[in-house]
This record gives structure tokens, C-alpha cells and sequence, in this order.
DNA sequence: CATGAATATCCCCTAAAGGGTATAATCCAC
DNA sequence: GTGGATTATACCCTTTAGGGGATATTCATG
């Protein structure tokens, strides 16, 4: 479980939104919202943006935090 | 110019890489390494943390820190 | 100025991301 | 246990990201 997946979990959960509410509030497919929960890799930057923006968050470059 | 081209633009002036460089070394195509420094923001997150690597850094989300 | 290196722009092609939808599997509360 | 909501899997289809390569363009430096 990768840790943007987490994030989205959690934050999703602090929102009391389910996957549906999530995917349309944010604009992308129910689909994307469901392999970004479960870690895909391969996501397009701006699509994950879109759903982190919901939460008023964002990805950014940061140096590796260990384990 | 987003902030993840502005970094990646300044981490690989800091290694002294060039373009080309930076993608054989990652093991992304030249085209990617360019479309990232120009600001691109449909990029896949998995190459675009196949870049990050190199400066020992990674994309993670984060509250957005305004203006 | 000339010359070469680095960067930018354009084309073609393939693999796959993402949308939709339908069906299964889980997880509740009752 | 049953029923309804939520989440997971699987399929088809369209669009496009990304690779390679060719051709500008910009930027150094002598």
C-alpha cells in the first residue's frame, strides 16, 4: 500500500465521503478513484491533483523519508 | 513553471546533469525529462518518481502550502 | 563571427490510462 | 441470518502518454 493511497483512504474517510461521492465531487472516473486506493503507480499526476485537491492537498517533490 | 519542474530543473543543475543525462541515468525517455522540466502536469507518476530517485526524492501529498 | 553542446519542437507509433458499465465480493445495520 | 450500501474485479473502447528519432533553436566559448 503505497502511501498516497493511504492518504486518499484516510482523508476520504475524515470526509465521510464514499468512493462515489469522491469520484464525482472530484471529476474523475469511480474507476481511477479505486485503483488510487489500492496503490496503482501508474496514475496520471494531474488526475491524482484533482482528487487531492478535495482535500486541499496536493503532490509535491520531497526528499525520500525513511521507512 | 510548476514547483515539481522548477525542482527537478535545480536538483539536476545541482548534480550536473544534463537533459540527457538525467534520462539515461533514469531510465526515462529524453522527451519525458523535458515535458517534466516544462511544467507538464499529465505526467505519470511512477516516471516521474523514476526521476525523483535520482536526487533521492519522491512525490508524496501534502497540504498546500499557499502562494 | 563560427562551432559544438544543450535544449526545444515536431512526427509517428505502440502500450496503456481512464471512462463507463456490469457483475462479484464485502461490509455493515437490523 | 437478510437487505442495502460500499467496494472490488472484469470487460470494452477511446484517447493519449511516452519512446524514438529528426530537425530547429538557443546558448556557450574560442
Amino acid at each position: 500500500m503505497t502511501q498516497l493511497a493511504k492518504y486518499v483512504k484516510e482523508m476520504r474517510k475524515q470526509f465521510g465521503l464514499t468512493q462515489v461521492d469522491l469520484s464525482q465531487k472530484s471529476g474523475v472516473g469511480l474507476r481511477f478513484v479505486r485503483e488510487l486506493e489500492q496503490g496503482k503507480t501508474t496514475l496520471r499526476l494531474d488526475k491524482v491533483n484533482q482528487v487531492l485537491a478535495m482535500f486541499g492537498a496536493e503532490m509535491t517533490p520531497a526528499k525520500i523519508t525513511e521507512v
